[in-house]
DNA sequence: ATGAAAGCGCTAACAA
DNA sequence: TTGTTAGCGCTTTCAT
């Protein structure tokens, strides 16, 4: 019989009869555990070749212990575009490193947490979580799982037995503080994510620094926290410019959703960017290319990103007990017309449709 | 012993010694198979509960074929909005369905076909595929694996034993045209996909039935063939509008992104949206909310189509081989500026902050 | 280095 | 209805 009659499926002891070895030898052939290059490598891998033959999953990891599964757990795809583009990264990284990618989307923190355990009791070699807000998910995780090699990405390292992989926000601010001062701005009013949120005190801190450190003057009421939408970035755009004396000549934004809350205020408010004020945003959402004037945005480094969080988990080795990494990536800064003044750069409309395809 | 020493689990064993009933019994009272509310089942879920028990899922599969997952082969996201918005809603239904998602990100057909081979030798119990380009990816699948679900979203339907869900793309075409029609457009082009699309094709026949029974003149000029980007949409405004004595009024476009194209174009060009040109975009991405004047877009029923999607899967039977469905929704048609004139709607720019969350 | 055989944890067939 | 038991297909130990 070349095949099983119930499920249709070649097994390994078809492949293992038509090469004339053991089973075991043929798991450990294709395993790549054996790596000789003789001839019963030859004939085994001839022969599953032949028959067409694939391991059954299932039956590998009740064995093993090993499901080549990696759990993500991320927010709800919205106005943030940033947990989309790094989908994109981590499917990349994950084909790459030959696993699998078991998803679960969870709009709130209730919810993630379900997502978590249904994942954790399902069976994976790995969890890499994107957290919006910066909730510790991770705090309410069975003792027996605490071997599991686990990844945050983004956010704020609450745990130190959690690794983390993310941008250097402090770095991300600084580039933007220096950047606005290069191009000419003295007062820059920020607009941050909610307060609750770690990450905010962080870049606050850093954002406040360099701008006194540039003899920049961060005016206290210029500094708001709160939510990273385009409303929101609306409404504060028009409390901060309209009916006042002394104005912002740049807004730092988040996110890009609030810089693009913050352009169409501005442009109801007859102001001109970026000669009036200036934009920057973060995230670089394909949004940024559309804008008008096109937004200027803090780029994290996605694929690096993505590659190293894999990595991580698929060079785990539970035995070995290491330190959680911590690995923060300097962003890049995408330079556009919302931060350009028109003698600096081109005044002209640049054609956005050359982006990535 | 309360759990095995090896892994640290607890199996189906503990619980039936705890609960003083057989492996079988507690199988079949967790699995819902006996749903007798009496003493036993009482003692097994109380047990199973104290034990914190949660079934191993490699021996499952492995002994019932049944995976309890669920593979989504897609495209790269990128300027193209769609997939997107529907892999939210697919997690949804996904999650509510008390499936998993194994997911599959494959930028061109090559690996999208990869992909599939990949999810289908891991085992899953149903398929659905996005596929971009209307390439017959399943046309590739072996002959084994011709009894498992598969749905198919969008584009066209090719083989007739595939599950096909989407939208009416007639329908949805009429709606796009009767809209414009009733906003006083008389001279509508055309920008569609590209021409190999299958479902350009019906398209385009829509669009010119339809506008010929509205008594408008189609101009085989104004009906374009190209890829769904914003630079095409650009260009393609360009050659529409530069330098030509008779132009049309209204732009229906195969994607959003195709739509923002044309809308910058206008505003080079110095054209006032809608007043001299209507815009129409496809997809009601959340761009569409950003834009300047806000795109009138026809939005896909996403919860409906990734609803259905799942219930195929999940409510298949593989011994009462029935036809394949065919599920096309009506879409809606979200009206916004770009096809509103100032008399008829609102010319003041309403604050688009108000989506989706 | 290779083969024989145990057994991962569960479900389904069969027996009571 | 419940229990007993075989066995899903693989990996891995142990014996050769």
């Amino acid at each position: 019989m070349a095949r099983n009659l119930a499920t249709g499926q070649v097994s390994i002891a078809n492949v293992a009869a038509l090469a004339n070895v053991s089973t075991a030898t043929v798991s450990r052939v294709l395993s790549g555990q054996r790596d000789k290059d003789d001839d019963i490598s030859r004939r085994v891998k001839e022969a599953a070749a032949k028959l067409n033959y694939s391991v059954n999953f299932a039956a590998s990891s009740l064995r093993s212990d090993v499901t080549r599964t990696i759990g993500l757990v991320i927010p709800e795809i919205s106005e943030e575009q940033t947990p989309t583009l790094l989908l994109n990264s981590l499917s990349a990284a994950i084909r790459e490193a030959n696993r699998y990618l078991l998803l679960a989307i969870g709009a709130d923190a209730e919810r993630q947490k379900e997502d978590l355990h249904s994942l954790l009791t399902r069976g994976i070699d790995g969890l890499i979580i994107i957290s919006s807000n910066d909730e510790n998910l991770v705090e309410s995780l069975d003792e027996e799982y605490k071997n599991l090699p686990i990844v945050q990405i983004g956010g704020k390292s609450l745990t130190p037995h959690i690794n983390w992989v993310g941008t250097d926000q402090s770095e991300a601010m600084r580039m933007t503080v220096d950047h606005l001062a290069e191009q000419g701005s003295h007062a820059i009013a920020y607009l941050s994510r909610e307060i609750e949120s770690y990450t905010a005190a962080d870049l606050f801190t850093t954002f406040y620094t360099q701008s006194k450190a540039l003899d920049l003057t961060p005016d206290p009421d210029w500094v708001q926290f709160g939510p990273c939408t385009m409303e929101r970035g609306y409404q504060a755009a028009i409390s901060l410019f309209q009916d006042r004396r002394v104005v912002p000549d740049a807004v730092v934004c988040a996110s890009d959703s609030i810089a693009m809350g913050v352009l169409i205020a501005c442009k109801h408010l007859g102001l001109d960017v970026p000669e009036d004020v200036k934009i920057i945003g973060y995230g670089d959402a394909p949004a940024c290319e559309i804008a008008q004037p096109a937004l200027t945005s803090i780029r994290p480094m996605y694929e690096e990103i993505a590659e190293e969080s894999v990595s991580i988990i698929c060079d785990w080795d539970t035995n070995k007990p290491r330190m959680a990494a911590y690995q923060a990536f300097k962003p890049e800064l995408i330079y556009r017309e919302s931060t350009w003044s028109p003698r600096t750069g081109s005044s002209d409309m640049t054609l956005p449709g050359t982006a990535d395809n």
